[in-house]
DNA sequence: TCTATTGATAAGGATTCCTTATGGCACTAC
DNA sequence: GTAGTGCCATAAGGAATCCTTATCAATAGA
């Protein structure tokens, strides 16, 4: 004979009717009639083509488990539990409760929007683990090509058409120029590109968004190339030279340093979502990206503006 | 909201659709047509209220599992299995193929009726652990009362009406005088209770059948009272004397001893199968019982005339 | 003996499940 | 590009299951 298979439902009444020693009681509890407990009884012991209570209808007021029927309930109270356990963890899991989200992103992002984000994100979901880790825009499109992470957070290089990848822009980032707080500039709202070619120029990592614009020829005039940024702010600070960064590079509450927007070429870094296209997030990973991208909306003008 | 309850049976296709790569295969292998498995699994993912596939329907030819329905999957897996092994493990017990069977029986069937009929009945069932006890009928029915044992098999004593215990007679054993095969007795073919006055007569476990019958002088004629059986039956053999015992206690096979039946008084002990009134048996103790009824209905006579 | 309680049973409606039939989409072959 | 094929989704109807109300049978207690 084929094996029988169990309802959940099921064995929760048996389960019932065993410990609260009726079935009035039980259906009470499964919030049903008793005739469905009745029925849902005696379809399991059909399937175990065996009795489970003794006879019922009989003198003894209080349902009594047969020798069977005792051997069976611990099993069925087993299975219940791991059942729902499961079904526990699922709901949890689905409700980006808990699991575990791994996220990329530019640094500068991670600098200036992610530490207020994630610290709101995660507030109610202590169970949740998350890793981090920051790199460049190529890095982190790597590591959400090999689904090293769930979510990434860059711009979209010009020759990234790597097609399985899905791009969902954030943030605008505009280029402009940072200088000491003494140096001529910082006393200007707006700077063309070729009032930089009288100044000492120095290139940094982020300083391949020239590239392709009109301003491309300061890239070939510069002297300098520092590309750690701990460093490259301490040379400016020091009134080594001049750069240029993105606004989000631009380091939050320098008082010595001062950031001028490049007006001509107007340069922006579209910044968003990396993610695998027709590939679907973990419920952590989407919970995620839909906070960023709800709590990010009406901030991106303003961030610009400060 | 509440927990979903997942089906077996979803799981299962669940767990198909993902190891198969593909619904239509996941639908032969489940018996079903593949409408019936797209059902089955939406109706899972809206328990989860997330996706649990990629993009059906998508470019990609086989279907392939979401993150989150990788990490649902080793657990629906288990899940089943913990499932499966309960409902093989209870379909075994149900067919008395496994379990644990306690029984107690009375010497003398243990001796002559048990080791034939217990070896035919475990000959299909080498996973039923029996645990046996031999004991006479008061402590065999003590046993039953307590549940130490699932089973017994003893005469009911006549003070014996205990109410909860269900009786069912099996054998009937008739009292017969044991003699020496040199004796005097041994040619006869029948004795009245008188003739055994003039004997050197032992009193043995068996005697207190003599109670309560005409022969019951015959008690405290005797002078001897040996309760060991291997003890008896050497005294016996040494030709000590007399005694009077069941047909089911003279030991099968002796050569040098007689057993002539006892007719005036006719003594009869019914011996049978002894459990507990409206307790329901374990599938392997109803499988004995049965099995015993139906194997010694033709050998009661049988082997009183042998 | 009458009543209250417990579970079994019958019959009907509600729900769920599964089937056949069909539709949409992407890929393949000409 | 157009037809064909393979995949899954969707729709609608019938079948099976589940659950309910109403009632019955047996027991225990008054």
């Amino acid at each position: 004979m084929a094996l029988p298979e169990f309802k959940i439902a099921q064995l929760r009444h048996f389960v019932w009717v065993a410990e609260l020693k009726g079935f009035h009681t039980a259906a009470e509890k499964a919030c049903r009639t008793q005739p469905a407990i009745s029925l849902s009884i005696r379809d399991l012991e059909n399937k175990l083509s065996t009795v489970l209570f003794e006879k019922r209808n009989a003198k003894t007021s209080n349902t009594e488990l047969t020798p069977f029927g005792r051997y069976f309930l611990p099993k069925a109270k087993e299975l219940i539990a791991h059942h729902d356990n499961v079904a526990q963890d699922m709901a949890l899991m689905s409700e980006h409760k808990t699991g575990h989200l791994r996220l990329a992103s530019v640094p500068s992002i991670a600098c200036r929007m992610l530490p207020e984000l994630l610290s709101k994100f995660i507030a109610d979901v202590p169970e949740l683990h998350i890793s981090f880790y920051d790199d460049n825009s190529e890095a982190v499109l790597r590591k959400v090509e090999k689904q090293q992470v769930d979510i990434g957070i860059a711009s979209l290089p010009h020759g990234h058409e790597h097609a399985d990848i899905t791009f969902t822009p954030i943030w605008e980032d505009q280029l402009g120029v940072v200088c000491r707080e003494d140096h001529p500039f910082a006393e200007v709202t707006e700077l063309h590109w070729k009032e930089l070619r009288k100044q000492r120029l120095i290139r940094n990592g982020t300083s391949r968004l020239l590239e392709d614009t009109e301003a491309e020829p300061l890239l070939s005039d510069s002297q300098f190339l520092i590309s750690n940024m701990l460093s490259l702010i301490a040379m400016l600070e020091e009134g080594l030279g001049i750069t240029t960064l993105p606004w989000f590079a631009f380091p939050k509450n320098n008082s010595k340093l001062r950031f001028i927007p490049l007006t001509t070429p107007k340069i922006v870094r579209h910044i968003g979502i990396v993610q695998l296209k027709n590939k679907s997030l973990s419920p952590a990973a989407e919970a995620l990206a839909n906070f960023i991208l709800k709590n990010t909306n009406q901030d991106k003008t303003k961030d610009l503006e400060s």
